[in-house]
RNA sequence: UGGGGAAUAGUGUAACGGUAGCACGACUGACUCUGAAUCAGUUAGUCGGGGUUCGAAUCCCUGUUCCCCAACCA
């Protein structure tokens, strides 16, 4: 047996913990409860895109079986034609294979179950724990009583075996209209637990199905195939979200019934982050109101949206370990998120230098027409990352938030007369700014001290900031994609009488600057690359470009900004 | 007013009857050719009330609060 700490390569050892779900795992191997056997399984409804939540469930499943030496089977749990389509299928396969996770041949459909479940129907039938019903959906709903009062059984909860086989097989070979009959468990209409009520295993639906196309015409539901589809792979442990806890003793019920192999589920709590939404349904409701650009919109919590945000598969895994796992409902700290996404990102980056607002920065005492090239480092981090050059002349663009006229006491970028490095260039005095009519700064003058290439200076004298910059002639243009939280809320449910949550969307949530300068060895970058600007954060270059070609950069996350925090700590005040 | 779960610093998460620890955040400071990174430090917690015990976050009783369940959704 594999401890998790052993493919925990992105991070120091630390002692071996376990979750509780992993705890149970151990012991049932201690305990040879599953013949030393652990097969767990991600089951996703084909019904929408991944997010950041089933990635979570994802580095569970996937992740349980790799440290305990065991599989993982990816199964699409796609008994509802009406909701489920291949675009889904196709894109939950693609995110879970970027996340890292194999399941090697075992890709498997519920779909592909649909006649093994139909003969389970027709045994349960035959020990008389299922019976065809006529009542319709709103009758059932009725007949199921109320959490404090009891259900009263079906009028054809006693039809003969004979007679449910018969109307059984009618239903399968579509004599029936939608609706019309179920197949329903005979169980406990008294139960104190609602799901245990007679519930409902097969509803007529005349859709074609994305995979069987019109092959059937019944569809069994969830509490009635989802443990089936356990059973038939030999799952150990079918590990699921919390609001199934309630259905786990239909699960128990169905499978003791058949006589059939019996996982053990087991339920965890489901993600929460900040300023996020997490539902399918609601993040369908931005797709389908144009509220962002689609699933993956680089503000979605979607793993689509997060890998064009620049996210990588390393810093979500390690989030998803971080973040642990337990029982009961919490909320993680976006903050956390960035944490484990600018560890990774720091380590694996090569940076660069972008002016995205840019001013024009004129060395008076630069030669005219001469320009050179200054060796700067690719990553501090990484050694091997190299050097490369960047191209310097007399006119530069800066950041215009790196000058300020009149500079507030703990303000330490370009100021008049004030001296700061151009990173891997030179020390430059700011002597000079000209302004255009309506009073914007348009250029700031500049002397550089010769003897400063490089950017250090011979004689000792100290700076106090360095600016990153950008040759004006040889630097090239680009569009730079600003985001923020998607919602202004830490909990964006919360909203007021007649609102939901879009009413917390947040309108800076994405900021498009068009203007934007980067280093010539930026030029061929390629779609979802990552980097660093220096001083700005890390962005990730979009498979999309502007009309005019240029290069597109989603910024994915900020580097930590003391100075943006001191400034807001005093808009507060 | 039925049933099922759960409660540890601001946020997460350990401690399995024996010193309440770690991470994130926040706040100091050191260092720095990224106000980044790194390093050092500070901050702050067992839901309440009873019990059992030499000793309780952990066991028992009791109260409180929160989550889930009455789709022919998953």
């Amino acid at each position: 047996m594999e401890k998790p700490e052993s493919t925990n390569n992105d991070q120091q050892p630390c002692l071996p913990k376990y979750d509780f779900v992993r705890q149970i795992v151990a012991d049932d191997i201690r305990t040879g409860k599953w013949d030393q056997r652990t097969h767990t399984r991600f089951p996703p409804e084909p019904n929408g895109y991944l997010h950041i939540g089933h990635a979570k469930a994802i580095c569970l499943n996937f992740g349980i079986a790799a440290e305990f030496g065991g599989k993982c089977n990816l199964r699409f749990d796609d008994t509802n034609p009406t909701k489920e389509e291949q675009e889904y299928v196709d894109s939950i396969i693609e995110d879970i294979k970027w996340l890292g996770w194999d399941w090697e041949d075992r890709l498997y459909f519920a779909s592909d179950y649909f006649d093994q479940m139909y003969e389970y129907g027709v045994e349960l039938i035959k020990k008389g724990k299922a019976y065809v019903c006529d009542l319709t959906a709103e009758e059932t709903r009725e007949y199921r009583g109320s959490l404090t009062e009891a259900g009263k059984g079906s009028p054809y909860r006693s039809r003969s075996v004979e007679e449910n086989i018969e109307l059984f097989e009618k239903m399968k070979d579509g004599e029936f209209k939608d609706g019309e009959k179920t197949l329903k468990a005979k169980n406990d209409m008294a139960s104190a637990n609602v799901n245990m009520r007679d519930p409902v295993m097969y509803r007529i639906l005349h859709a074609a199905h994305h995979r069987t196309g019109d092959q059937w015409c019944i569809y069994p539901m969830y509490d009635w195939a989802h443990g089936l589809e356990d059973s038939i792979e030999g799952i150990t442990h079918s590990i699921c979200t919390l609001e199934f806890e309630n259905h786990r003793p239909l699960y128990d019920w169905f499978l003791d019934a058949l006589w059939i192999h019996h996982p053990q589920q087991i339920e965890f709590a489901r993600l929460n982050l900040t300023y996020t939404v997490m539902s399918k349904r609601k993040l369908l409701r931005l797709v389908q109101d144009g509220l962002v650009s689609g699933w993956d919109d680089p503000r979605m919590p979607t793993l689509s949206g997060m890998r064009r945000r620049g996210f990588s598969p390393e810093a979500i895994r390690n989030f998803c370990k971080t973040i642990g796992v337990n029982k009961f409902n919490s909320t993680i700290d976006y903050a956390l998120l960035e944490h484990c996404l600018r560890q990774d990102l720091n380590k694996t980056s090569p940076r660069a230098m972008a002016v995205i607002n840019p001013v024009k920065l004129v060395i008076d005492n630069y030669p005219e027409n001469e320009s050179e090239e200054l060796e700067a480092i690719n990553n501090p981090d990484d050694p091997s990352a190299g050097m490369r050059k960047v191209p310097f002349s007399k006119e530069l663009y800066i950041e215009r938030e790196d000058f300020m006229e009149e500079p507030p006491k703990k303000f330490f970028r370009l100021a008049p007369g004030r001296e700061v490095r151009l990173r891997y260039a030179y020390f430059v005095k700011c002597t000079d700014v000209v302004k255009d009519e309506k009073g914007e700064i348009k250029e700031i003058h500049c002397t550089y001290d010769s003897a400063t290439r490089g950017g250090d200076s011979p004689d000792g004298r100290k700076v106090k900031a360095t600016l990153h910059w950008v040759c004006a002639k040889n630097s090239k243009s680009a569009q730079v994609r600003l985001y923020d939280y998607l919602f202004t809320k830490e909990n964006p449910d919360q909203a007021e009488e007649g609102e939901d949550f879009t009413a917390n969307l947040n309108p800076d949530s994405l900021k498009i600057l068009d203007n934007c300068f980067i280093e010539p060895s930026l030029a061929d970058c390629g779609p979802l690359d990552r980097v660093q600007f220096e001083r700005l954060g890390y962005f990730c270059v979009d498979p999309e470009r502007t009309e005019d070609g240029r290069p597109i950069f989603n910024r994915t996350v900020t580097l930590r900004d003391t100075w943006a925090k001191m400034q807001k700590a005093q808009q507060k005040k």
